[in-house]
RNA sequence: CGGGGUGUCGUAUACCGGUAGUACGCUUGCUUUGGGAGCAAGUAGACCCAGUUCGAUUCUGGGCACCCCGACCA
């Protein structure tokens, strides 16, 4: 992509509104448009980043033998009332209606209409376990939207939901994912800073297990165990279960963190009121003992950002990079430095490097400043400097370390 | 939802009961060219509705929007 080509511009100064870095910088960057409060358009950058880390999730979930679906955004009241959710969730709907009259919600999350719609599929035990997820829109009416994209009223969510016959069944899969997530989070580049934590389940049961990102701007606390790297969230942060995880409350350091991700056990709570039922090897009507797992893309982005980045600006890990090389001119007026480096980025893309390539006639500050900001971890520098010594420089956006190495290399040097 | 705060060119800011200034951006020209360069000439602005006033961007009231703290957060 010619940087010169692409519809966004980085700005100097953050909006005077935003104070959250993670919006303050993907702004700046062009990553992002805020729309409204809480409600943020992904901007070319900004999908393909968004896109990234989709994908990153997607291949964890088909490891574990997700199968990948869509469902919709509009939801039918009738099947929440049935859970007796459609009055107790009241007020984080947002809801509509059919010019009929007849009442609308947007979806916040999918448990009822998956269960409703898996009736039609799960009827035997030799139809389970079977394990269902997607990447869709949920909307939620937060009271106080805030923290740049970590808090959303429009955001997209991968859920998945599992379906097994037994809790015995269900928990195997329950620690087959927990170990996806980690995956997840390492290949997103926050896995160090990520910790299992030990969290109430909250409506639905006793427990769950959310994943935490330590880190400052984080909205909650909770106190890890750094030498066996267990953590809990202040909220069932009590004598019986720090007992239970067998960790001594003085080894407990307080943090604040992001929560990333959750994964907790939902029993029958849906399967038994929506009629999800199957037959086991006698022939007895047995209700589906389910589970719930979600990771928000939107939110590990702005996490990513709210981690790694440093003064100068956004610093992207490989994996989750709007792209992987980001090619910089420093012509100071040489048409042969811009012909030299028009024929790099061909050489690149011709190896399927996907590159971004400042083709822009600016100074070089403007230019430098502004791959800093945007934060690709490899930077290639082509200049009247480093054609004089038949070579490009290799910079690194993470430690700022630099090589030169000859033009013939680059490609074998990329790939290590 | 309770409390606090803020709305001025595209962005960031200043001042002011009477002519709204600066920087960046953008346009044109010349110079410059490895860390946001210089000169010159342009471009563009008071959230909305009332009220007070000779006159309101400024004061008052209402609305809306946004931010922060709290509560809330499958």
């Amino acid at each position: 992509m010619r940087q010169s080509e692409l519809f966004t511009k980085t700005r100097r100064e953050a909006p005077k509104d935003e104070v959250a870095k993670n919006a303050q910088l993907l702004i700046r960057a062009g990553y992002i448009h805020k729309e409204m409060a809480g409600v943020y358009s992904f901007l070319p950058l900004g999908l393909r980043v968004f896109n990234n880390i989709e994908h990153i999730i997607r291949e964890e979930m088909n490891a574990i033998g997700g199968q990948e679906v869509v469902l919709t955004a509009l939801q039918d009241p009738n099947l929440w009332s049935k859970t007796d959710r459609w009055r107790s969730a009241a007020d984080i709907w947002f809801t509509t209606k059919l010019s009929s009259g007849v009442d609308l919600g947007l979806a916040f999350t999918h448990e009822e209409p998956l269960t409703a719609l898996m009736t039609e599929h799960i009827s035997s035990y030799k139809d389970l376990p079977k394990y269902v997820y997607q990447f869709q829109t949920k909307f939620r009416n937060e009271l106080r939207a805030k923290s740049g994209i970590l808090r959303m009223r429009e955001f997209v969510m991968k859920d998945l939901y599992s379906f097994s016959r037994t809790e015995a069944e269900f928990r195997i899969f329950y620690e087959k994912c927990a170990a996806a997530y980690k995956k997840i989070f390492d290949r997103s580049g926050v896995g160090e800073k990520t910790f299992r934590t030990f969290s109430s389940g909250g409506s639905f049961s006793k427990f769950s297990d959310e994943f935490q990102t330590v880190c400052e701007s984080g909205e909650d606390t909770i106190y890890v165990h750094e030498g066996k790297g267990i953590a809990i969230n202040k909220e069932v942060y009590t004598d019986e279960v720090l007992a239970e995880l067998g960790v001594a409350r003085e080894d407990m350091k307080e943090m604040t963190a992001i929560e990333v991700g959750n994964i907790f056990p939902l029993g029958t709570r849906f399967s038994e009121p929506l009629g999800l039922v199957y037959k086991d090897e006698k022939g007895v009507s047995q209700p589906v003992y389910m589970g719930s797992y979600g990771i928000g893309p939107g939110r590990v982005m702005g996490t990513i950002v709210e981690v790694l980045a440093d003064t100068k600006g956004i610093v992207w890990p490989k994996e989750v990079a709007p792209y992987p090389v980001h090619l910089v001119s420093i012509t100071s007026g040489n048409k042969d430095v811009a012909m030299a480096a028009d024929t790099l980025y061909d050489l690149l893309a011709e190896n399927g490097i996907e590159t971004l390539y400042d083709d822009r006639d600016l100074r070089a500050g403007e230019k430098l400043n502004d791959a800093d900001l945007i934060g690709i971890p490899t930077r290639i520098i082509v200049s009247e400097k480093t054609m004089s010594e038949g070579a490009v420089e290799v910079g690194n956006r993470a430690d700022g370390s630099k090589v030169m190495v000859r033009e013939s290399n680059i490609i074998e040097h990329l790939s290590e």
